[in-house]
RNA sequence: GGGCCGUUAGCUCAGUUGGCAGAGCACCGGGCUUUUAACCCGAGGGUCGGGGGUUCGAGCCCCCCACGGCCCA
């Protein structure tokens, strides 16, 4: 073959150096002498640019239509570059799969037809490394379109070993850790992100149809707020100062409420110092919306229409499965009450969650820790998350808040204890919280109080202060994008939908 | 935080009662000019996650630790 002094003199091609050799080494050093092979020829592996006439797949979609006969006669000439996947060597000739990650097309090299020095490019080459190909497009003898490659061109040297083909990379730790080999060889995590993709956007045009305008607000806050969850701290030091990162951008979203952008939506990043599950990542995507003039009913309407349509266009349908379950997401859903989806589902009777001692014996026997030391509405909370929460598959609106729990939501006219607030529960997760906005500065700021004095939050009075100035009757919303893109992608674990999701370094 | 399961070659996985560490793919050498999970011949590759213990002998049994997965809180 040729050049094979050249392939023969590659030291780092014997089998083991020395006995300290890690095998994998050896792996990685047989791709080294492949590269300094090509610099050998005069061939440089990292080229800085090649024109194409299109992506692999798009230019396989766009002729695989012709066959054999009109390819002969139109002789249709095309220039690709893509990651080789697959080699099939014959001697003097060879296929190799180019691949876009959205699909691939076969490369045909044959030696009469491209020339000795370039055909002898193949014995640098590696599967995962970056080719680019010139050549006509032909059907071989068993029917599959194909480029007869004239020209080849070296565009990047894979320096690790590739993959298995047949299996990809299983291993959930090495797919999170190294996504990009996962998206490279996995087609369904591919298939995820892509939908993920498409989701984020969807919202983004149904709420721009319905006038809502984008913004981006703080994510260092001086006082973590508009949520109850333990934050990051971190540190400014020229204003030698304590930041948060925000656990939720509600209270600056209804500051711009105030200053009459009317309805606002921003898609970004929440980050809570909590626990790491399989539907928890402390750093998570959330949709918040805020609609002036609207109320906590108008959001469920919206909500449906918005998720009914995403689940149809881009779910792919109006049933989707998510784990052992089904979720049906035709409208209308199921509204009931906090209260009420406790004594259904936990099979209570109402003066089980009755006054307070029946209520704190009904929670303890469900197994609710500290439960002395709970307010009433979370105690009602508990009750309803053990009994009811798993079991609402379909998505259901659980209506009817207790106050005590919601301290930035409506009281219900003529109920105060209770607030026009709902959470949107699928496939027995939560899936949105919203409320009809407390915008009377009073009430906000004597509710901050009382979280204060239950022991957690801060009175936030330069929010407290905005509202002072007025903020109309408003109903806002947060809908976790990944949770979201789990239920429609069918993701048991939201490291599933999290492209570079939190994971403990590896040792060493 | 608790319980269960997993960690063996670059990747995907076997490994029997405690008795020489295995396969496929990848890699290396040879052959092959329409193959496609290409094929044929040959060779190499292991700190069995880490540490300790039991034993004549440990991938396998016991203890601790790390990382991951699932379930529960």
């Amino acid at each position: 073959m040729l050049e094979s002094g050249a392939s023969g003199s590659c030291s780092a091609r014997a089998q083991r150096g020395g006995r300290d050799v890690e095998p994998i080494e050896i792996l990685r050093a047989n791709r080294r002498a492949k590269l300094d092979d090509l610099r050998r020829r005069g061939v440089d592996p990292f080229p800085t640019r090649f024109p194409v006439d299109g992506r692999v797949s798009e230019v396989a979609a766009r002729f695989a239509s012709l066959d054999t006969a009109a390819l002969e006669e139109s002789k249709p000439r095309v220039r690709l570059g893509g990651r080789v996947t697959a080699v099939r060597t014959h001697g003097k000739s060879a296929f190799l799969d180019l691949s876009d990650g959205d699909g691939r097309l076969q490369v045909y090299v044959k030696r009469d037809v491209v020339g000795e020095v370039p055909f002898a490019l193949l014995e640098t080459l590696d599967l995962g490394d970056f080719w680019g190909v010139e050549g006509e497009l032909f059907r071989t003898r068993t029917g599959e379109l194909s480029v007869k490659a004239d020209a080849v061109t070296v565009l990047a040297k894979a320096l690790h070993p590739w993959p298995e083909k047949w299996h990809g990379l299983t291993d959930r730790e090495s797919r999170a850790r190294q996504r990009y080999l996962d998206l490279a060889t996995n087609p369904e995590s591919r298939k995820v992100f892509l939908a993920r993709a498409e989701i984020v956007r969807a919202v983004r045009e149904f709420l721009a149809g319905r006038s809502f305008i984008e913004v981006e607000t703080p994510m260092m806050h001086p006082i973590p707020g508009g949520a109850t969850a333990r934050p990051f701290v971190t540190h400014h030091n020229t204003l030698d100062m304590e930041l948060f990162l925000r656990i939720a951008p509600e209270l600056y979203l209804k500051r711009l409420v105030v200053g009459g952008l009317e309805r606002v939506f921003e898609i970004n990043r929440n980050f809570r110092n909590e626990g790491i599950s399989t539907h928890h990542n402390p750093e998570f995507t959330m949709l918040e919306f805020y609609w002036a003039y609207a109320s906590y009913e108008d959001l469920m309407d919206l909500t449906e229409e918005m998720l009914e349509g995403i689940a149809r266009s881009v779910g792919g349908g109006i049933s989707l499965p998510f784990g052992e379950m089904t979720v049906d997401w035709s409208r209308p859903w199921r509204r009931l009450s906090m209260r009420d989806a406790a004594l259904q589902f936990g099979a209570l009777r109402p003066e089980d969650l009755g006054e307070r001692a029946a209520l704190e014996a009904t929670a303890r026997r469900l197994g609710v820790a500290d439960v002395s030391r709970l307010s009433s509405g979370k105690l009602l909370a508990e009750v309803f998350e053990v009994t009811a929460e798993a079991k609402l598959v379909d998505p259901t609106f659980v209506t009817d808040f207790p106050a005590d729990i919601s301290p930035l939501a409506k009281r219900k006219p003529g109920q105060p204890d209770l607030t026009e607030r709902f959470e949107l529960y699928v496939g027995g997760m939560e899936l949105a919280n919203a409320f009809t906005e407390l915008n009377d500065p009073d009430d906000q700021r004597a509710r901050f109080q009382e979280q204060v004095r239950l022991g957690g939050g801060v009175v936030d009075e330069d929010y407290v202060h905005a509202l002072e100035h007025g903020m109309p009757p408003t109903a806002g919303e947060g809908i976790g994008i990944d949770r979201l893109v789990m239920l429609l992608t069918g993701s048991r674990s939201i490291r599933d939908v999290i492209l570079f999701p939190l994971l403990r370094p590896k040792e060493g």
